[in-house]
DNA sequence: TAACTGTACTACAACAAATAATACAGACGG
DNA sequence: CCGTCTGTATTATTTGTTGTAGTACAGTTA
């Protein structure tokens, strides 16, 4: 049973939730590079949704160098992922950028601005404190 | 002419670019309480698009306190907009929180986070140095 | 050879968004 | 009162995207 889910509700498509998730997976360390996917067909079966939606997904991936595949083989998670990390870190920082930003010209002040910061790491410390590996 | 735009090549729906539209200029103060939007058949003319979506637009800012109709008079920006500046400073807060935690988990060390944030801030400081009223 | 794998292609169904065309009622100014 | 602006409501139609269905073909592996 793979880690990948899917909302049929959700006004996002369902390929590019596919694609969110294995992207997401890729980054959080949950699959490692050159491990397997699930087969097409097999993804499909699971998630109960069409094998062309899953090849439309993984395309994408494979177009974003997230995966690649071998044909007759299967899909496989990149080998170096240091550039997705990269894109992301920057993506990541960015964002905190903007919304700094934007509370600051929204006049909040700037204490607050930086003890909801701290605070944040502070809770996200402690959902990490333990059960790796 | 009207401040609010909309970009027909975005995937996001005509209608809704309208009613965050309108929500952002009423939150940044570029739209006034109890001033008057553009007529439903004015706007439509202006964007080139249906009077039907610019309906459905107002008929959702008004279901969201934005602005109130009055029957044969038009539409008309909120009278008290407290609530809905409340809501977006809630949001602001939350969608920092989110990121700086979501930086701290990928690994950014706490004082990169924390000269992002005083970075952005003074950045937002230059740009709103002047040209107020 | 059989059973997996990925890939490609066409046709069709389903749904949401947007359009089109009307119609009706309140407000306002002459 | 009349004409014209305003909002509101209704129904039908078109359009585009997404997803489904079915089929076919090629590479890999045992």
């Amino acid at each position: 049973m793979s880690l990948i889910r899917v909302d049929l509700r959700s006004r996002v498509p369902i390929f590019e939730q596919i694609v969110n998730s294995v992207r997401d997976l890729a980054i959080r360390g949950l699959m490692k590079p050159d491990e397997q996917m699930p087969s097409v067909r097999a993804l499909a079966a699971e998630l109960a949704i069409n094998p062309n939606t899953i090849q439309k997904a993984y395309g994408e991936l494979e177009r974003q160098k997230i995966i690649y595949s071998l044909a007759g083989r299967g899909n496989f998670i990149a080998s170096d992922l240091t550039g997705l990390m990269d894109t992301h870190r920057q993506a990541l920082l960015h964002a905190l950028a903007n919304d700094a930003a934007q509370a600051y010209r929204h006049g909040i002040p700037v204490a607050e601005i930086e003890k909801t910061v701290s605070e944040a790491i502070r809770s996200a410390n402690f959902g990490e404190e333990k059960g790796n590996d």
